[in-house]
Formats: C-alpha cells, structure tokens, sequence
DNA sequence: TACAATTTTATAATGATTACAAATTTAGAA
DNA sequence: TTCTAAATTTGTAATCATTATAAAATTGTA
C-alpha cells in the first residue's frame, strides 16, 4: 500500500484511491488480467467506478512504464507489472496466462541490429494440469 | 496459382475464387496484412467480396495450419502464410511489421516442459530507415 | 472558503469481429 | 442435361473492446 504510492509518485502520477487500488491489483496478482478483469474485480467494492477509469488509469501506467500489455490472442489486451523481460504462456484448455521465464536474453538472439523497445514472447499449448486431467479421462 | 491450389487441395480446402485469391496472396506478400487490409486490395477486383468472407477464409486457412495470426498490438490481428519459425519486427514509428530471422530455435529457450502448440516472437523498436531518416532532420 | 486543475464518471461513438440467415454457386445423382 | 442438396458467399445486424467527449466530483492551494 504505502510502497504502491511511493512508486507511484515516484513516477509522477499522483496516487487516486482508483490509480493505488488497480495498480497494487496488478502488482499483486500473476493471472495477467484484462481491463475488463479489473473492472469486475472492483465493481463491489468501488460501485461507482467506471470503465472508462480502469483504460484511464492502465494507459497512464503504461506511459510510464510501470505496466505492460500483453497480446496472446485474437482482441484481448492483458496487462503484468512485473517488468523484468520473461515469456507468457495461455492455455488453450483452461485459458490461463502464466509467466513463463526463459533461459536466455532474448536480445541475443535476434539476427539483425535494430533499436528495440520491447520484446514479447508469448506460447499457447497446454498447461500440466489440463493435460493431467485430459488423461484421466 | 496452380501450387496455391494444390496447397488447398492437399489441406482439405476446396479452391474456391476467393480462397485461392486470399491465401495466394499472403504466400507472396510479406506485409502482415489485417482481415481489412486483405479486404480493401482485392474489393475492386471482385466487386461482391464481402468482409465475412474474409474472416471465414482466414479462419479456415487457420484452423487448416496454413496461416498463423500475428498479433503485436492492440486490437489488429494480422496474418502470415510463412509457416517456418519466426518472429516479427514492428516499427513504431511508420507501423510496418516484417519478418525476423531468428539466431536459435525458440522451443530451447524454455525453462519448463510444456506442451507446445505455438510460439510468437513479436519486437518493437524503430526500423533502420527511420532511424536514418530521423537523424538526418 | 473559493477557485482552478485534476480525476472520475456516464454516455455515445468507433472499429474489429462474429452471428445469422438469405442468396448464390457448386457438385453429384438421376 | 436437369434437378437437388450441400457448400460457399454475401449483407445486415449484433457484440465486444476501446476511445472520445463532456459533465460531475474531487483535490490542492491561494
């Protein structure tokens, strides 16, 4: 909570109720969620947040490089405040998005010399316990 | 334009007019295009061509494994008919996507064994040309 | 307290994609 | 060749995520 703040204000974005609630959800959690997610996960226990506050405040965070979106599938757009570079991987039985971390720079293995802002690597398979479960059926 | 029909044949795809059209063109096209840039170029060329044609070819070029999805950004879906493992480059500042050879293959860089259906390696940076053209003003 | 700036909110608009059902085309049987 | 059923394409409407916009609420400060 006062950590939350504190790198909050310490990327000059002022801590709301709204901005120290979402982004410490973020910081908190490793399930990747959409805006739509947050919305949800919020909308009890802040009835009057809206929508248009979660894209507000995600699009802040991310101007400031405090999250990152990540594009597995089709339209939705998943946002991780964990910052180091590592990989993602969605189940394509349960639908889950986990980390996955990697033993190798990624930087290392492009082929040409290009100024690069941002490296995503994203798997889809099938995640140990769906397949366990897959084969005791 | 015979080999793209064979390629249908062989896969289970009946060649129909717009099939072929479609999937010849992203065999020879290396731009990425969306579902509407594929609309757009071949609309004056077959008048009747309609948007859910267009989804309904990809979709079945897709499930078929003859075109991956590419996605970078926000909402577009791109598309690509290179089957080979590879990764993709995205400028931000003029917004085309290419190709990226890589220097390994992807499948050992994981830390976990996992079954694997599909690995995208999507970068962001600024290509060379716009670098150039940016420190030339 | 008063006022300006910031933030949040609701509503409407946009853009990509999907659902659906009618129209057209194709393929195969008679 | 003709007829019919199946496959394919098409147009329209619906849905979903996101953005635009402007009003309302909140905050910080004089």
């Amino acid at each position: 909570m006062e950590q939350t703040i504190n790198i909050l204000k310490k990327h000059g974005i002022s801590p709301s109720y709204q901005r120290v609630k979402i982004f410490g959800y973020l910081m908190e959690t490793k399930t990747h969620p959409t805006a739509y997610d947050i919305f949800a996960k919020f909308k009890s226990e802040i009835p009057s947040l809206s929508k248009t506050t979660v894209y507000n405040v995600l699009s802040a965070l991310k101007e400031k490089n405090l999250v990152n979106e990540v594009h597995i599938e089709g339209h939705e757009t998943r946002f991780d405040a964990e910052m180091r570079q590592h990989g993602h991987f969605k189940c394509s039985v349960c639908g889950q998005v986990s980390d996955l971390f990697l033993t190798q720079d990624l930087n290392q293995i492009l082929s040409q010399k290009l100024v690069i802002q941002d490296i995503q690597f994203n798997v889809t398979g099938i995640c140990n316990q769906c397949l366990t479960l897959q084969n005791n059926n």
